[in-house]
DNA sequence: GCGACAG
DNA sequence: ATCTTGTCGC
């Protein structure tokens, strides 16, 4: 697919967070998914080696978990990793990914958080203006925000809250197993993206969508 | 000033 | 993220 270039992505770290909080008014997380229609999700992921970038995206197909395309890319790591500033590292290696892909996916899932950041506009988001589709953040650990821990049943959930604000969830996604950090990315509410990262669980942790991803990139590397 | 800090 | 084997628990 065609994305249109947005921006530069090498930009200093002042800059970069300049960018972000001009951009972060464009982000849209107040509309519901459709779920019913959302057969093709895109899960997202980039493991760094040695200076080098390779990110992997994967298209499986709802309800059965099938692959459709599996698309790499590969890049020299030109920025380095500065919590907060994640797009810019992994931007564009993902953007040489994005373009790559021949089918269209209704939903992205990222590896990293969406709304739930500093300036509410997490990888997820930024990438999402860029995709200008709907994108959900699924991270492992929290970037900011509290919680309770939620119950360690499948499905159990607790709000991450920051500022007095909801920026996400705290999702249980496999019994007995730490929490997911879902949040909305773009295009997509809080409620749609626990739902929707719900429906693509299987017995894993880590939704499919990511989980192939991640598995696709460490292959590729 | 001090601690926190996606991947 | 990455460095790394076996191992405890559901």
């Amino acid at each position: 697919m065609k994305l249109h270039s947005l921006h530069s992505w090498d930009l200093p770290p002042k800059e970069a967070i300049a960018l972000q909080k001009k951009l972060a008014g464009q982000v849209i997380i107040d509309r519901p998914l459709d779920l019913s229609k959302v057969k093709l999700v895109a899960g997202v992921d980039v493991s760094v080696k040695d200076g080098w970038s390779q990110a992997a995206v994967v298209i499986i197909h709802l309800p059965d978990f099938h692959i459709i395309e599996t698309v790499l890319a590969k890049q020299q790591t030109a920025y380095p990793y500065i919590p907060g500033l994640l797009s810019f590292r992994e931007g564009p290696v993902l953007v040489e990914a994005f373009e790559k892909l021949q089918n269209i996916p209704d939903l992205f899932l990222f590896d990293g958080f969406g709304y739930a950041h500093p300036r509410r506009i997490g990888i997820a988001s930024h990438m999402g203006l860029w995709l200008d589709k709907p994108t959900i953040g699924c991270g492992k650990t929290r970037l900011c925000g509290k919680y309770d821990t939620p119950s360690p049943q499948k499905g159990e959930s607790a709000e991450l809250v920051d500022k007095g604000e909801t920026i996400g969830a705290a999702l249980t996604t496999r019994d007995h197993c730490n929490p997911m950090f879902i949040s909305a990315g773009h295009l997509c509410d809080l409620d749609s993206a626990i739902a929707a990262t719900m429906l693509c669980t299987g017995r894993y942790r880590l939704p499919e969508p990511t989980r192939l991803a991640h598995k696709a990139a460490s292959l590729a590397r």
